[in-house]
DNA sequence: GCATCGAACGTTATATCATTACACTCATTT
DNA sequence: AAATGAGTGTAATGATATAACGTTCGATGC
């Protein structure tokens, strides 16, 4: 299942997951939900909030749950992980300061890829 | 429904809306969900990606769309936004540097709220 | 005036994402 | 062997979001 995820280079939802893995004797969602929910807590797959769907991490778990983020292609799909230690700990003290004590952070950029302006302003000249 | 939104304090489901504005006439999720989307375009309203639901912009439209974030008490369910321009900007900047073109950002904290972790240790003690 | 057009709206149905409930297996403990 | 409890599989359902389609109504041109 991780393998599944890691080759698409996008985000799946589960169900995309579900018919991917259904040779494999997974039938049902919450069979799917359950080996993600495991995965996420080894820190092998990280959840895309705003397109409810998932993706393999990219840095093979090395400690940086907290501070990671993700550009996502709205032509492509492509999602690109990165870490934002120095952004996610600025966040934290910024909210500390009003009494907020913050456990995780989500951060997810929306536009365009490289590959895909390329294209976009050849397709529009 | 920009009221009831702006009066929970916390954020709403589009079927939470429902429920608060069935005896305003809007009887069907479609209806909200037209109604959130065009206060959504006017600054009104924003989304939460990781809780599927909506809240009242805090700051009236005050032009800072693109650089909003939120953070989210996990026992109350209080929602504060506050606008992180500077690291929204370095954000856009890090991306641009692989050829990413940003055109939205989501940021959203999960935590404790000052008066949850109050609570909280006093429990604890 | 009135035919035409298109945007907005209402209704129904359906698609999509996620969880609950519960029975069964099987390893562990006693 | 009986009791316990974690993990698993299945079915059903709940929660979120959109599609499809007909109607209304104001704007436009004749």
């Amino acid at each position: 299942m991780l393998a599944r995820l890691a080759k698409a280079g996008r985000a799946l939802t589960a169900y995309d997951i579900l018919d991917a893995v259904r040779a494999q004797g997974l039938r049902a969602p919450v069979q799917v939900y359950r080996a993600l929910e495991k995965l996420r807590g080894e820190g092998l797959v990280h959840r895309i909030e705003s397109l409810n769907a998932f993706v393999a991490c990219a840095h093979f778990r090395r400690r940086h749950e907290d501070s990671v983020a993700f550009a996502i292609c709205e032509t492509c799909g492509t999602v690109s992980e990165f870490a934002v230690l120095a952004t996610a700990r600025a966040l934290r003290t910024r909210t500390r300061r009003s009494g907020f004590v913050t456990e995780r952070t989500t951060v997810e950029l929306r536009g365009r890829c490289a590959a895909c302006v390329g294209k976009g302003s050849e397709a529009g000249a």
